[in-house]
DNA sequence: AGCGATTTAATTGAACACAATCGAATTTGA
DNA sequence: TCAAATTCGATTGTGTTCAATTAAATCGCT
């Protein structure tokens, strides 16, 4: 064991994490770009599929993602005729967003993009299982701000 | 199961591990800031520190950016004195990237991150260990493009 | 009622990240 | 040999991503 053997790369689970995560969001691009959606776009009407009207705030807490990276996506998202975007009737500060017809008729094409993704990722249901565990395990015990 | 659970933001792998990822990164930031680096400065270096003088094409390779990516990257940590840039003697296409002392010299101090980072990701020796297999099972299953 | 603290999005600024393209250098192959 | 293809890096454009700040609305406390 070399002075400096916990900077090497290969000995840091950072990095394998990191690089798995950007080479698996990549996968999802060329099926995304069908949807006329980023891979950002997506994990946001996902949400929005599962859940219908919820506060901006909301969305950003399940998906990990604050303001400034969520407001853009969101507007975009308006633009395109997926969502709406309107303000609280009992607190003017709170944005809700809610998909419409044509956000949720989007689901329905982007039924088959888990699976092709599947294919692509050389996992065995026990190792995914395992995999999806740990990473939540990493979710959870992260210092939370609320 | 319904019909769309698949599209479930709780059945889709890429979604933890993106997300984790994330956070994971965000982790270091505070230590790097100590050492003027960002997180891809970092991991760069760490290319630097275990293998010297190296091509920026390896150098993306390993860390699996392209140069896009990695030609600022390297120009501002040049720009800090931590490494050289120069063309190969050989091949003029090749730039040639090696850590400068001041770079070498960094090593020292960021050997105390890794550490701090252990502690913070609250995952038994071997449940890193099973984390870190699986996350190079897809590194090395994904379509390569070599 | 009213003032200070808190909550919520939005904005700004710096740094990634990748696709697409370009230009220069090199290699290949007829 | 020399034109075509390839390789490598830089550049440009779009879209995140987060920190820090701002502004508006609401809440809480007296």
């Amino acid at each position: 064991m070399g002075r400096y053997d916990s900077l090497k790369l290969g000995n840091q689970l950072c990095f394998p994490l990191y690089a798995s995560a950007r080479e698996i969001v990549n996968l999802y691009h060329p099926h995304l770009r069908e949807l006329d959606l980023t891979y950002t776009q997506y994990i946001a009407m996902m949400v929005l599929w599962e859940r219908g009207e919820i506060s901006a705030r909301e969305v950003g807490k399940l998906l990990f993602l604050d303001s400034g990276t969520l407001t853009p996506v969101l507007k975009s998202l308006e633009k395109k005729g997926y969502i709406t975007r309107s303000r609280s009737k009992e607190d003017e500060r709170v944005l809700l967003v809610a998909p419409t017809d044509a956000g949720m008729a989007l689901r329905e094409r982007a039924l088959e993009i888990p699976e092709k993704i599947g294919c692509a990722v050389r996992l065995t249901e026990e190792e995914a299982g395992t995999l999806y565990t740990l990473l939540y395990k990493i979710l959870a015990a992260l210092p939370e701000d609320e």
